[in-house]
Order: structure tokens, then C-alpha cells, then sequence
DNA sequence: AAATATACGGAGGCTGCCTCCGCTTACGCA
DNA sequence: TGCGTAAGCGGAGGCAGCCTCCGTATATTT
């Protein structure tokens, strides 16, 4: 790739991923492309589709997203659990305008994203079943539950972290007495 | 209202309906004109904004809502709570479509449908005020955080009731044991 | 320095949004 | 029954954003 190339590249996530966070999937194209300096055919040619886009931005994301689960050194398997799950709402939340094509990814197996859940899906796992090993958490419960709700809370408050831990904990502990 | 201004306003009504239940909130509204068999003035004098056409087909489906809610016959009021949350949860997915809309209207006082939702609160008070009497839930849970859940939930796995109703289970039970 | 492969960018065609205003029609009244 | 008019109708047209296409510019190689 030409050295031009690549910078075009670069500059055109920065300024995809600062736009869709403010306005959303929706944000014009046009006014990305003029933000990184670059006609809309440059953009067009390095993401063919506005999917394409946002996907190369949430895969950027990952990465961060993998890391912080790479860090979690909590003993307690139950705690641990709790951390990784508000780690993630941090994520998502910051992802803010993405929060449905990350669920859309997490949920469903043909998106093309799907790959790099599963980096994010063997951690839950593990920390899921040794959270289970010992007990700390219902047997039935499977990573995929896990992963919805998160979401779904990350969705429903998606600019209220504090409402957002208070749900994780009802989830976590429960409604009824 | 004159008697053909009536009629197109609900044939519009019933159509954009339909159109929002396949489409999501981006339907073309030219597309929903036509399909009502009028031409878009009509569509935009009767609805001047998309966001006013939103509101009144989300309008007409609260009406359903608050009549379920008046037919839970339940004695045990923590199962009378999960029976109407289970409603809501079948409700908003049957406005496929609109749910962000329904979560924004919810949370946001300002939203023109934030007066509709006050008698579903309302339903949701007196359910979670007799459950925590009895000593069903517990005291500290608020209306507004089943709200959210609910339309957290519902969002989450839009197409799956089934997992709908685990998530709601896992919910109100808990997750750690 | 020349050759060439690669990348750039914006004009242009298209679709959907929304407005505006001349045409049509339902309805009340004589 | 027939007429006048307020109310309603509908689509042409201007605008914005999407995406494609291709002539121009430039990095890289020899």
C-alpha cells in the first residue's frame, strides 16, 4: 500500500469514528471525507460500503475491548466476572452510535465482525466457567445471556454509566427477594 | 376533519405502521404515501415530520398496552409484576421497528409521548408498590429500572421471545447464586 | 529522469426528503 | 338541487446525501 495510501486510511477512521460517534451510523460520508481531507472517492475506494466503515471502526475497538480483558486480575472468579462485564459496558459505551452493528455482530454469526467476538467470547468463557466452578454463579447460565444483556443495558442507558452499573448489579443479584 | 381527510389519515397511519414493522423508522415515506393511495403533501400536511408520523403510530399502540395491563388478573403480586413485564416485552416487539423510539420516549420526559407512558407507569407503580408490600422484590428497585430492562431486553433480541423471556427470568431471579 | 502502477477527487446521476401552490372536492346553505 | 367556499389533495421541484466513473496527479521503481 502506497504511503499515501495509508495515511488517507488512517485519517478517515479517525474522523469516521469521531463522527459516528457524535451523529451516529448516519452521519454523512461526505462531510467524513471532507473532515480527513479527501474527495468521497478516496473514501469510497478504501470502504467500498458504509458497513465496511463502521465495521474497520469497530474493529479498532476490539483491540481495546481484548486488552482490558488480557488485564483483569481479580482472584475471586465472581468479582472478576462483574469487573469484565462493566469493562465491557465502558466499551460499548464509548462506542456510543455503534451500539447496535456491535450487537448485530456479537448476536449474529454470518457478520463479518463475528471473528473478532470470539477473542472477546473464550475470555467470558472462562471467566464464566470458573466463576461456575465455584460456584458463584448459576449453572445455567451461558456466555451468550452474558453478552445480550450487556448490550442491552449498554443500549438502554447508553449515556448514564451509573444506571448502567446499577442494571448489571440487579441483573447480577436479582429482582426478587 | 373533513371525511376523505379522515380517511387518509388513517389508511396513512395503518400503512406507515406496516411500513416501520419491515422496514425500521427509515421507511421511504414517499413508498408509505403511495401505498395509502395519496400523494406525499397529503402524507406531510397530515404528518409535517417523520418523527410526527412516528408518534402517532406508537400512540395508537399504547392504547394496547394500557389495556393489557388493565386485564392482569393476578393474585400473587411478584407474579402479576412478571406478567406485565412479559406484556411489555411481547408489546414492544410487535413495534418492531420502533423500539428505540419507545426507549426514548420512556426515558426522555421531554419526548410529546412521555404523557402516554405516565399511565403505564402508573400500572408499573401500583404492581412493584403491592409486590414490595408482600415482600416480593426488593425495596429498593424502581419503576424506572424495570422500564429500561424491559426495553434494554426487548431491543437486545428483538426477534426472539424465547430468549426474551429467559433474559427477564435471569433478571428478576439473578445470576449469582 | 522516465516509466508505470497506484491513488486521488469531484462531477454527475440517482434517490429520498420536504415545501409550495394551483387544482379538486366535500359540505353547508338557500 | 345547485352553488360557493373552506378544506383537502398531490406532484413538481429544489435540496442533500449516496455512490460511480474516469481523467489527473503522484509515489515508486529502474
Amino acid at each position: 500500500m502506497r504511503a499515501d495510501a495509508r495515511r488517507n486510511y488512517e485519517r478517515l477512521l479517525t474522523e469516521a469514528g469521531a463522527a459516528f460517534g457524535e451523529k451516529g451510523t448516519e452521519a454523512s460520508l461526505e462531510d467524513i471525507a471532507k473532515a480527513a481531507g479527501v474527495g468521497v472517492g478516496t473514501l469510497y475506494r478504501h470502504f467500498p460500503t458504509r458497513q465496511d466503515l463502521i465495521l474497520a471502526v469497530l474493529r479498532d475497538r476490539f483491540e481495546a475491548m481484548a486488552a482490558t480483558a488480557r488485564d483483569l486480575t481479580c482472584d475471586d472468579p465472581g468479582r472478576a466476572l462483574r469487573e469484565w462485564l462493566l469493562a465491557q459496558l465502558h466499551h460499548i459505551t464509548a462506542t456510543r452510535g455503534l451500539t447496535a452493528e456491535l450487537a448485530v455482530a456479537v448476536n449474529n454469526p454470518e457478520s463479518p465482525l463475528h471473528g473478532q467476538c470470539e477473542a472477546l467470547f473464550s475470555v467470558s468463557h472462562d471467566l464464566l466457567g470458573r466463576a461456575k466452578e465455584t460456584g458463584a454463579v448459576r449453572p445455567d447460565l451461558t456466555q451468550a445471556d452474558l453478552a445480550t444483556i450487556v448490550h442491552g443495558i449498554a443500549w438502554a442507558c447508553e449515556s448514564d454509566p451509573v444506571r448502567q452499573e446499577r442494571l448489571l448489579d440487579l441483573f447480577l443479584e436479582g429482582v426478587l427477594v
